[in-house]
DNA sequence: CGGTAACATGTTATCGGTAACAAAAATGAT
DNA sequence: ATCATTTTTGTTACCGATAACATGTTACCG
């Protein structure tokens, strides 16, 4: 930039005003150094502009697992609605993990984004430190968590169960079970669990018996083999409630080689509206949470934040009902 | 880090070196360093090491859609494997589109990326241009590209579509249709179409039937569709090639609502033993890419160049016949 | 023609690390 | 104890753009 402004005669700061198209340059001079810079092959360094303006154009953004439909559909929505911002989305994987959450969170920030957006509210400690010490914009996503950090866009993972056992009170189902992760290992499941009990509890229902499908995340495969191990002992229960579509599609398989008939002799509910939900056969009856949703929201709140709104948005999009064939 | 020097009463730069691991600090005070430097919420600008080193310290990645769990699995292993060398993965999403995957380019060049990664070998020119400009070693994956910009870690994928065809043709399948995306939407498609004429032809067998399914990235609902759209027509084959295993799903989920059955009346396959392919009943017949094993094998080539090896790797991570039940 | 507003350009300090070099402290050999 | 060597720590000067403030220049008014 010094070399330009060499070139054309003038101070440097002229020069970095004419590139970035500040208005109180005066045409000639903005042209003429344009036509300079191009030709000396001058290149813009980002670097230093992020250096000394402390912006960085950055939106950090952790998930637990980048491999899952869900989240991968809130990051689009998110990365389709920041489009035209100049913001680049800096993705961390958290492993459902959050000690890994801590490291992630660490490295993130060492690139100075200018917001963070979590999947989920449940932090360690020392996260919600360096997170407050950062003193940017935080977005916690998909929790609606109780004690937010900042901003707030997510649905009831308890409100969209009580919706699913609803649906199996009135269809008759009263024996139900909760198939979903070990405790300890996913916040998220272990609120869906509570939902669950609750609203069973609140119905009147018999207590709700609880499968330990192994540590998050839970696939198909740990949906058949919870179901497998539980072996004949299935005919106690009306009703399976898996903690998502993928673990609902792997029991609905099991019961399939059991010899055991959806709907008929039980049912069984997903959560999440994944595709496996919709295609197979009987569908699944299952929740649609609006991930892509969620990422749009997201990229709204923070559209505010940097037009200069500051108050802490809450936002639930809440969750629908899906309707398939097994319960 | 003046702060944390002051904290222990040295100067800056030994912190810098303490931090860092710099052998030529004392074990004593890189502990009191570390000590104080957590105590007080030290976070460390990488921003600013970038722009003394100029080195970014990012390698950019491109993937045709976050929301495909074998590009996920990709770029897990890549993460993974690039643990520990600081280095900071910036993804960008092309849409399966070339013209888009040149924007998501010129954006992520703007951060000065030590490396670039690409899925996929079919770029337009300016792209190209853009990348030999930049100077920066460049890996496609995912095809193992004719003519590479640079280093390759893929799989052929007529290769795994030859495997494919030969399992059918062992099985006394003769009468093969391929359903895929349109053409032109989607190159690594097309190249599984390619392999799969080719070896059909090779092994004698009338010409193969290619059933449109739309624009990429097709998926459950595409399958369905497009069998559904197909109607009695069907008999007339007796393997279905599926471009991808939710295609294949979709298909098979049409198969049953249609009567038919599989692989009794018509085989069916599917391509990237995603996990419905396993969990399906029946289980799909398809093939494994190692998707996961890509990422893993380019953050090897990544580190061997950072490392300052410099000679072009071409690296065919092969693929691998899933026997399932549908053949 | 003097004065002021509007416009155009210049000066200085700085963002937070770290390379390169300098110097002090500890260690060891004679 | 002395000097050479090694280990540890410190000093200085940047990397390149730009915010904040200062100054110069032109335009237009009564």
């Amino acid at each position: 930039m010094r070399d330009v402004a060499r070139a054309v005669e003038k101070s440097p700061m002229t020069v970095s005003r004419a590139l970035r198209g500040d208005a109180s340059v005066s045409t000639k001079t903005r042209a003429l150094v344009k036509k300079h810079a191009d030709e000396m092959g001058y290149v813009y360094d980002s670097t230093a502009h992020i250096f000394r303006t402390q912006k960085s154009g950055f939106v950090a953004v952790t998930v637990p697992s980048i491999n899952n439909a869900n989240f991968a559909e809130t990051f689009r929505g998110l990365s389709d609605g920041l489009e035209g911002t100049g913001m680049q989305l800096l993705l961390g994987s958290t492993n459902y993990s959050v000690e890994k959450e801590l490291e992630i969170v660490r490295q993130l920030l060492a690139r100075n984004p200018e917001a963070i957006v979590l999947t989920g509210g449940n932090h360690l400690p020392e996260t919600r430190v360096l997170l407050e010490k950062a003193q940017i914009p935080v977005v916690e996503i998909w929790d609606l968590a109780p004690d937010p950090l900042g901003h707030i866009v997510g649905f009831s993972n308890a409100g969209a169960m009580s919706a699913i056992v609803d649906e199996l009170h009135k269809n008759g189902r009263r024996r139900l079970a909760f198939i979903g992760a070990s405790a300890g290992s996913d916040m998220r499941g272990a609120a869906r669990r509570d939902g669950v009990l609750a609203t069973a509890r609140d119905l009147g229902l018999p207590e709700v018996f609880v499968i330990d499908a192994g540590f998050a995340p839970v696939s198909m495969r740990h949906g058949a083999l919870a179901l497998a191990k539980l072996g004949q002992a299935i005919t106690k229960f009306d009703a399976l409630v898996c903690v998502s579509d993928p673990v609902a599609f792997g029991v609905l398989n099991e019961c399939r080689r059991m010899g055991i008939n959806v709907p008929q002799d039980i049912a069984v509910t997903g959560f999440g509206n994944f595709d496996v939900a919709m295609v197979s056969s009987p569908r699944i009856t299952t929740v649609n949470v609006h991930a892509n949703q969620i990422g749009e929201k997201v990229a709204g709140v923070l559209r505010d934040i940097f037009d200069g709104r500051t108050d802490a948005q809450w936002i639930d999009v809440g969750s629908t009902l899906v309707r398939g064939e097994t319960v």
